[in-house]
DNA sequence: TTTCATATCACTGAAAACAGTGATTATTTG
DNA sequence: CAAATAATCACTGTTTTCAGTGATATGAAA
């Protein structure tokens, strides 16, 4: 049986959880951690020498957004099983992380009987989440449609001085930019955070982790 | 020396980095995980019998305030050193838990050793940091006095309803209150966040917890 | 008891945001 | 190649915010 054990490897920038992840799923027969990376780019790299069988992948990382390198790695190895584990509770973003590949999706507050299971029903090729998720995303929640926004660069550095208080004006002068430009932005902002002004749009761009 | 380990309880509402926690501390000479806690209550019930060298402590609980609890730690049970465990890498929460009796601060990020030093570090009655910590606070950081604003309670219900985005004339309706006296409170929000608008306004509440 | 904090209300004028409409030019992608 | 996306610019008119400068009443704390 050894050796068909289940390969993980972990991603995370936090090392207090990625050694107590670790020693926890050690502990378990039929686990073994092959892995440990704090950026999306060490992990790609190492799995183009070895494949593991599921990624335990957190959302929030220093160097790519967790969903875009969940993106990355199913085209890339698609045969790979990601499970997404995060802090977020927010529906959108578990959406995102589903639509991008990943089989399954824990929050950190998850118990280690849920990340047990969670791992065993992946392999078995289920989808998985734990219970907080299943709630989320069960929710009828106003029946709201809301997906991430999807910025463009210019939006993000937009919404970025927005957030730092800058009018319009100012940004024009900072940008080089005419302020009409800028007002388009802006236009454009608040209709994909669905916002009707400037608060709202901070309140869901946050939420999002778009700031 | 067995019966000179340092003896530690646990406040933290993440299974996962409860356990993880746990098992690597354990495995440390000299330290002794006594109990664990998913909130403060529990955590203080269980002070009353038990006494402990050292909390670790999180500062966001489901229950309490890591601050708030902290600050009755401390007041109860003088003797029991504190050290906050977070992610919040904002300045004003570090300086307010610090105020309220934490004897250190480490950011959620930070490496074992680092978390050993400071228990170490704190046992001896010092005041111990994380790297990332020291940095934030050692930054000059625009020399802002940035403390954590204090809102009223109308206050804090003006903000969320800003949250939300009503504009000062619906939340005068909704509150059936003057549209004058929503524009004093607005005045006095963006001047206790020191912010020259609502965006900075928003951006400033939700760093600091208060939405 | 006298401050201090809170909550309330009032007015004005300037600045900024927002809605609505529309256009041009690259670049990317199916 | 055609269509979609991104980035740019332009104008108008309405609504909202914000700064500045007040006042009044109440209850709590020092």
């Amino acid at each position: 049986m050894l050796q068909h054990k289940t390969t993980i490897a972990l991603v995370d920038d936090h090392p207090i959880i990625m050694e107590g992840l670790g020693k926890l799923l050690s502990e378990q027969e039929n686990i073994e951690i092959v892995g440990r990376f704090t950026t999306g780019k060490a992990l790609l790299s190492f799995l183009e020498k070895s494949p593991v069988h599921i990624i335990l992948l957190d959302i929030t990382l220093p160097d790519i957004s967790g969903i875009d390198l969940c993106k990355n790695i199913k085209t890339n190895f698609p045969k790979t099983i990601v499970l997404a584990l995060s802090n977020h509770h927010n529906r959108s973003i578990i959406m995102e992380t589903l639509k991008n590949g990943a089989s399954g999706y824990l929050l950190k507050n998850a118990s280690l009987d849920e990340l047990v299971h969670c791992i065993e029903a992946v392999r078995k090729g289920e989808i998985a989440f734990s219970q907080d998720v299943r709630d989320i995303i069960s929710s009828p929640q106003l029946a709201n449609f809301n997906q991430l926004a999807r910025l463009t660069s210019r939006e993000k550095e937009v919404l970025e001085l927005i957030a730092l208080g800058k009018t319009t004006t100012e940004m024009a002068a900072q940008l080089c930019i005419s302020r009409f430009t800028i007002e388009s932005h802006r236009k454009n902002l608040l209709q994909k955070f669905n916002a009707k002004n400037v608060a709202e749009l901070i309140r869901a761009a946050t939420q999002q982790g778009s700031l």
